[in-house]
DNA sequence: CGCGGGGTTGAAAGGCCTCAAAACGTGTGG
DNA sequence: CCACACGTTTTGAGGCCTTTCAACCCCGCG
């Protein structure tokens, strides 16, 4: 996870799906003030598009709070839905010069903008923060290989399951591991997520209520046996 | 695409995938140097292992010739490859102590050997080679991208076709843009690659080449109709 | 109060999978 | 040189899971 505010220079959070091999945060006082001032504070509210798939890439974004939808369209409509970014994630390739995504706020969010140009040459000319960025997509990367297995080798209700579940571990350095969990994107932003149907995944989510491993509640679901979810998701 | 041969250093190839913003090749004598002492050359023949799923991770390595299957398993047997290396390609996650998948090799390959953590230092302390892993990462992400929207949101014909062309795109750098396509792979790997059963793909190439838009011959396809085929891929 | 977006539920269809058998290709040994 | 074995590919029939199409419900809002 990233830490590119210069309000909270060197407070770094924890990343849930950090692996070992991280190093000490980087505390350069030059490399925030000037992160600082090529930056800008940007705040849009819910399901407002932050930049489109195709659209010339001129800015990168560090996501400071809320959550976004990132998503790849086929030209018939079929859409895929390719990652939720969550607080402190980076959106956005410095060294692409076009978006391979669409992103989507889900809820309202606040996020810094850099000029893409201007931040990889401070990438360039900044071996930590390189560091930092490197490490972050390394740990996309991870996170996209997980999600090829999903979408190529599971059924539904694993699917749904393993969904769920992801979306507790995400969330929990956020709100901490509750049993609930906000969802605040439509049946058919999961379904596009997982490759499903929207009515797919209302089934799928009603026959785990009706077994009493979720509850079904407004703007979200409730675990009530995280074991059996675990199981159902196959581990 | 990396060259981290010492052997022919600053002989970069050309990479099909890569966007813009590359900069010129970097040509440190000395950092080839190094990565030559701390690497081993090593020659595998078909159908080998070159690391395990869950295994530690000591080593990440480049890819000299030839080509790598690389994969993931659900503890029921059920298998997504997330991958297919080629000449040039770059193995493993430097920051990550564990592998996250198993690198089976198709046919002979040569690769080099790098110890993970002696190559992660010199990546700290070389911003060029950082760089430089850093943009095949970025890489990588892109092809994992298109590839959850194949998973995710493509018909059994639609994927075929696109794992078609795809394979074509991806040789050509290596073997020209021909119309014949070599299959180093069973139907089983491709099947396993797209998330369909070896069965469906045999139907499917079977119906392509009903329709005269390919030919199957042994180890391999011929393109009779690109036009139709990017059409089949929904283009 | 009526409208519209999101969610649930039902019935029917279809695409892909499962199981099974036969065809094919290749290397081995008689 | 042929017979055989083994692994891969093809082809077939049947079934299941997910999709499709549709109706209905719920709720917030003009």
């Amino acid at each position: 996870m990233l830490d590119l505010a210069p309000s909270s220079p060197c407070a770094r959070q924890l990343d849930p799906h950090q692996g070992m091999g991280r190093q000490a945060p980087v505390c350069d006082g030059h490399v925030d003030l000037e992160l600082a001032e090529m930056s800008r504070q940007i705040r849009l509210c819910a399901k407002t598009t932050v930049f489109a798939e195709g659209a010339r890439a001129d800015a990168v974004w560090s996501l400071d709070s809320g959550s976004v939808l990132l998503s790849k369209l086929l030209r018939d409509g079929r859409r895929q839905v390719i990652g939720i970014a969550v607080s402190g994630d980076f959106l956005g390739l410095p060294m692409q010069s076009a978006n391979g995504f669409t992103a989507t706020t889900l809820t309202p969010v606040v996020l810094r903008r850099f000029d893409r140009v201007r931040f990889a040459d401070l990438l360039n000319r900044t071996p930590d923060l390189m560091r930092q960025v490197f490490e972050t997509f390394s740990q996309e990367l991870v996170l996209a290989q997980d999600h090829m297995l999903l979408l190529g080798r599971r059924s539904a209700e694993e699917k749904v399951a393993a969904f769920l579940l992801h979306l507790r571990d995400r969330w929990a350095p956020l709100q901490g591991l509750t049993s609930r969990i906000d969802l605040p994107m439509t049946r058919q932003d999961i379904g596009d997520y997982l490759g499903l149907t929207l009515e797919t995944v209302s089934r799928t989510m009603t026959k785990l209520a009706q077994r009493k491993i979720i509850a079904v509640i407004p703007d979200g679901v409730r675990i009530l046996d995280a074991e059996r979810l675990a199981r159902a998701a196959g581990l």
